[in-house]
DNA sequence: AATGAATGAGTTTTCATTCAT
DNA sequence: TATGAATGAAAACTCATTCAT
């Protein structure tokens, strides 16, 4: 039994793998970090091999030769395979919520507010939903469950608040913005990951206006009948 | 880097582990495999260890000493460890299904007994989060993982029936239900037992209540307002 | 430049090496660790290497294949590399210690114990005299150094209350008996199997009556003129 | 198993480190060669290290780096690491001998002079514990082991020189000259740096009389009594 | 049916050395 | 002369699986 599914690594995609999502042109690529450094090209080939085969396919190895270089290489730009997916997490999780951030801005109530932000959420994550897997739920290194965590927290802590602002407006019934935020997080990850993880045949699309439609109930938007 | 704490298995309880939950007279322990024998004594073994470690800590070795053999005689019974944690997989989740049924058939209305079955995922979960964990979201075996599918399917399915017939009877608003019934999984896997649950310092039966009135909502059961 | 010379490890004697000094038939060879077993086969073998080529050579890969089994065994027989030199260390050590020891209890007066034990350790590091100076000076594992620093401890402490009874005596003159043993032990080391030590060409047990007598004055034995 | 611990090689005084002992006016720096160059800054850099942390601690980059160019340098300048330290070796013992020459110069008769020349050397060893355990005893590349024995055999030939035509006065009995300028020279180099030697809280530079007096018995000087 | 020693491919990490710029 | 990114062979260690007894 092998721990970790590698096949299909080496006869993937070799050239690029899924290119960073939002990697726009106002990207923080620095001259001392060109987009087409190794560097950059260590952290897309782990990008896209977790996206593909989940953190367990992620070997040193397997990220070096994805990437076109020898596995010390990477230790050249990494003090550890640890720290490279710190790097990867903060910038990856960093996006999704400035993302989510943005969703809230658009909106003006309170309700339709954390519906947009959830939205936001799952959109995303059915764009890469092996890598939100990894993102939300696979076991990692100490040093990056640590990152994940806090991540975890960020996406909480800004639904819980939008959350709370809306109750205190009285425009959601009394309830703990905490644990309705986890809960959320968790019910969009569980229909839209798990689902998919298998088998794609399913557009999940299609579901994002249910999606909608349940989170709005679960807050307590007033529903007629 | 480490791939995951192993502490305190092998100096943990010898002699037994967590017995099976519901383990109880009417088992289909078969004359062919009694209940002492090797081969239970060997899922016992593995369900107590991911029970506490999660499955990374469930080694072959870890599983034949706590079961008190040697580590070759697992393939005298199993053809290989994913086959084991396939049985074990299937065993565990099925009496989770049956629990939830059994929820089911003591309520009467449509809405209460969608609510009475997460509840009792929910209780079932918070006994053992650990192993509740390692069954909704650590990543396994591909063995295992496709088996998982199924038994997410199972629950899936058996909410979906409920919410299906209750939205038929006009007891809640249209939805749709696969989604309905994974989106709830998600929802109180993650509000009890997910990374962003509350650690072992609170007290997660206080969150049920809550965590009723959350799934109340969210399956559309008239809110006053 | 290659940290470690490792030639020579493969092509020398794949058969045995040397056997173990004192490998009597009143070993402690037990039952549970027949003597050819698989680990004192690895005892044997990184004895053996390091005997010839120093710690530096006696890698995992070339202790298992000289020893004739794969480098994982060595992990069903001793916890890590360093616990396997710890238990060479302490045989070795302790043998070394006894000798002394026994060399002491043959002699009667003070000053002649002391020549009479050095003479010994001088006669026995002639034998593996790579091996004596890994055992004396060679760094090694943090591990291994706690041990050996045991040993020396020993031989000095057998030394000192050697030189300290024979001062209070009055048969030597006033010394600090801590440091003229560890001097002597320097003093023995370096002349026999240190790196000014004669190369293999001379009889250096030639040189035993001289070391004799050079430590007779060390110590201050009356010597006429 | 970590080989040699490294800590604060980086962090260390990144500008020079401790200058060379005796780099007086009249050294030997040519044109070709100036003090400054890029060449002496490895030299200097990889003494500095060695003094520090060891051999173990001397990493190619670690040396690059605090002399303050590019690892690649170091290959313009030396063919091999061990070149290097063949280089540093040659320079530093050869100082020793210099001031072990000197001391005997200062001193009229046979056997103060060599109580003379070892007092200078322990002097000297007491002022680079680290280094000093360098020179002696650590395990070099077979390169460097050349270098050093050459030098110990100079440490060696200088005594011996001595201990002969003491002897041959009559100041000193009957002794193998070169065996006794081994065994010293081992004797001094145990008491003051071998694992033997007392550690950084005691203050060794009390030794240094029992030390003088230990080395004028073992040479034979007419004792008292 | 059971053993448990042995396997061997796998993992992450280090570092002296090279070479295109 | 100098750079410094890249190399690649080495290291120690893990663990699911096999097989002679």
């Amino acid at each position: 039994m092998s721990r970790a599914p590698v096949a299909g690594v080496d006869d993937a995609r070799k050239a690029a793998g899924p290119s960073f999502p939002d990697e726009d042109a106002t990207s923080g690529a620095s001259v001392a970090d060109p987009a087409g450094g190794t560097r950059e090209r260590l952290l897309a080939a782990a990008f896209a091999i977790t996206a593909e085969g989940g953190y367990g396919a992620a070997s040193v190895g397997a990220i070096a030769s994805r990437a076109g270089v020898a596995a010390g290489t990477l230790y050249r730009h990494f003090a550890s395979k640890g720290e490279l997916f710190v790097v990867l997490f903060r910038r990856v999780c960093g996006r999704e919520v400035v993302a989510m951030r943005r969703a809230a801005e658009d909106v003006a109530s309170g309700p339709e507010r954390i519906v947009a932000v959830l939205d936001t959420f799952a959109r995303r994550a059915l764009q890469h939903p092996r890598l939100a897997w990894a993102l939300l739920a696979e076991p990692l290194d100490p040093l990056v469950e640590a990152e994940r965590l806090a991540y975890r927290r960020a996406y909480r802590a800004l639904l819980s608040e939008l959350l709370r602002s809306a109750v205190d407006d009285g425009a959601l019934p009394e309830q703990d913005p905490d644990l309705t935020a986890a809960a959320l997080v968790g019910a969009v990850g569980e229909a839209l990951v798990g689902p998919l993880a298998p088998g794609a045949d399913v557009d999940a699309t299609a579901l994002l206006p249910e999606l909608r439609a349940l989170v709005s109930r679960a807050i307590g938007t007033a529903v007629p009948r």
